[in-house]
DNA sequence: ATGAAAGCGCTAACAT
DNA sequence: ATGTTAGCGCTTTCAT
């Protein structure tokens, strides 16, 4: 305590003639040294203060504010074998949906100071693969990745990263079979089939469906897959279309044109995204088409936008921030080794959100 | 290579009678045994492959790939000193803003393999100031913070890092006089000068600024002063008004409807963010109020709805992905002892971006 | 209630 | 080209 060294300059020499840092960060031992106790006190007084007298914890407190001490989380994490790091790989972060879901995630970890370390694949699967390699290097507490499908190798990992205890879960997918991890999210070909049958209610026998056009996109694959199944079960005609790669709007107002040029033009057409949608919403009105008399439109997602267009857009409402939350608190309950499926139930199941943009006949 | 364990089991006894974990991850030792090397030259076949004999090297990887090995981190981290993580801290994802400069940051870092740990604030300098000390525990490679306003701790804690090498970046801000961190961003202050000019070029005399609600946004509190100052400057009348918390473009509906029931309505007004400007201008259509006409609208940060909608809004573009994309490049140039400056220019001032719902005079 | 010893898995520095 | 030694900063276990 009367030790003239700057506060965030630890000790040059300690007697020994061992390799030392001039300067940086101050250590347990530093803190030790002020304090005048051991470093194996200090350390309790951090983790188990009841196990110091508190006079011992008065002098620890003060030196750990005179050195300004921050403990080095990898030392910690060597020594322990546990971190406080959960990880989550998306495919995407500029993606609003995505943004959402890691908002509800990081809400949710707040709640026992877990840390995020975030990858992003690009929805490739072998970029997948390697960021997950990555992530494990630093032993994380749980695995958070999107979607059930994933390379072998890859699997491999994730399955590794369980046998050691470490939570992992899948989020934006559901299996019908119960799944190796947790899932947190829907049946991305289920609520394919409810767009179609969405539209199938409202009278439409002729429509089309617009891909996401992003190629690695399993889940979007899935909702079109359904969609169609379903189409032919009920024996509507269907189109398929896929958006350019391009900003999403500008892409919904190209689609509108290329609908509206088509031989046999569909009665209403299904977005894989509400954004698209609403591009495709903007240009009819600008273009004098009657939305949803002449042609009925739907999104994907209830994005703001969708409720936020004239007379709204119809759309399929998913739980796009509850995902991530939800994913957070399953990672947490188990890491708690509290039972949390009892909760599950907060997760809504994706649900139609009719609005002007089609019509019930 | 003949060893019986499963590859992802690390060997339960090796001779002595140490403390070991019976499953997990397989470590350098593991490898090295199989091998038949020391754990140095697998260690060096992985660093500085050219070091090794093409024969060990084989014999090694032939190891790494039995094994399924994933060099523990935190070890690694501990031994050298060095991280590959870089930490980002941001006032909220959720916001599209956000996610896209945070995916310009991670398509940056993947060049050199970075990682991203990112920690969230809402807004909060108290928040700001725990985060930073928490990813500081993981001695980040490089640490980039969202604004240049920080707490007298946090303050201290970012010096702290410089002081140890820490590249430290300031994003989405820029002080005049030259700041002791880099700056990737631009001037706030002036961004609402900008706004307040365009209007008055429009032939503007009574404008409305609409800021943006949000408690903690010092960033939009500065673009406000800033248009605020302008317009007294100019002589011209302004009367603020301020988003509700809610949903954005719903948000600017009910500003529209304010705005139209004020005892001295403005002949312009700006919004602090396209998404309020979009959901007045919806209302205004809606309402048959007409926009330059009756009323002008201006948005900011050029979001791709600003450009979407009918006529398009006029707004101040930034670049939202540009910033985070050169701030990793700025980090990355640092940790290489690259001249970074030279490149700098690559980041474009906010401009202007005038369509219809602004009208020349 | 506090301390001493050992070691987590890796790498830097110095042999050989 | 490869091995040996020491130690990063912390926690675990076992004294005292």
């Amino acid at each position: 305590m009367t030790n003239p060294e700057k506060s965030s300059i630890s000790l040059q020499t300690t007697g020994d003639g061992k390799r030392r840092k001039t300067h940086g960060r101050a250590t347990l031992t530093d803190v030790a040294h002020h304090a005048g106790v051991t470093p194996m006190t200090v350390s309790r007084t951090l983790r188990e203060p009841h196990r110091v007298t508190a006079e011992t914890a008065q002098r620890v407190h003060a030196a750990l504010k005179f050195t300004g001490y921050a403990p080095n989380k990898s030392a910690g994490m060597l020594a322990s074998g546990r971190s406080r790091i959960v990880a989550a790989i998306i495919p995407n972060i500029a993606n609003s949906i995505f943004a959402e879901t890691i908002q509800g995630l990081t809400d949710a970890l707040e709640a026992d100071d877990y840390e995020l370390l975030l990858a992003v694949t690009g929805y490739s699967m072998a970029r997948e693969e390697d960021q997950i390699r990555a992530v494990l290097g630093w032993a994380p507490a749980a695995l958070i990745v999107t979607g059930r499908h994933h390379s072998p190798a890859a699997l491999t990992l994730l399955r590794g990263a369980r046998a050691d205890g470490v939570p992992v879960i899948e989020m934006w997918d559901q299996s019908a079979k119960s799944s190796e991890f947790i899932q947190v999210g829907f049946s991305h070909s289920r609520a394919g089939k409810s767009m179609l049958h969405h539209l199938v209610a409202c009278g439409y026998t002729n429509v089309a469906y617009i891909g996401s056009g992003v190629v690695g996109d399993l889940r979007a694959g899935e909702r079109q897959a359904g969609f169609l199944a379903a189409a032919r079960k009920a024996g509507c005609a269907v189109q398929v279309l896929a958006a350019q790669a391009q900003e999403p709007m500008a892409a919904g107002r190209a689609i509108l044109r290329n609908i509206l040029d088509l031989a046999n033009p569909p009665q209403a057409a299904a977005f894989s995204n509400d954004y698209f949608a609403a591009g495709a919403y903007l240009e009819a009105l600008e273009r004098g088409v009657s939305v949803p008399e002449h042609l009925g439109l739907m999104g994907f997602g209830d994005l703001a936008i969708a409720g936020q267009m004239p007379g709204g857009i119809s759309t399929l409402a998913v739980p796009r921030f509850g995902i991530g939350f939800r994913a957070g608190e399953c990672a947490l309950a188990e890491l708690r080794h509290t039972p949390a499926a009892s909760s599950l139930a907060d997760l809504p199941e994706p649900h139609l959100i009719q609005r002007k943009t089609t019509r019930l006949s």
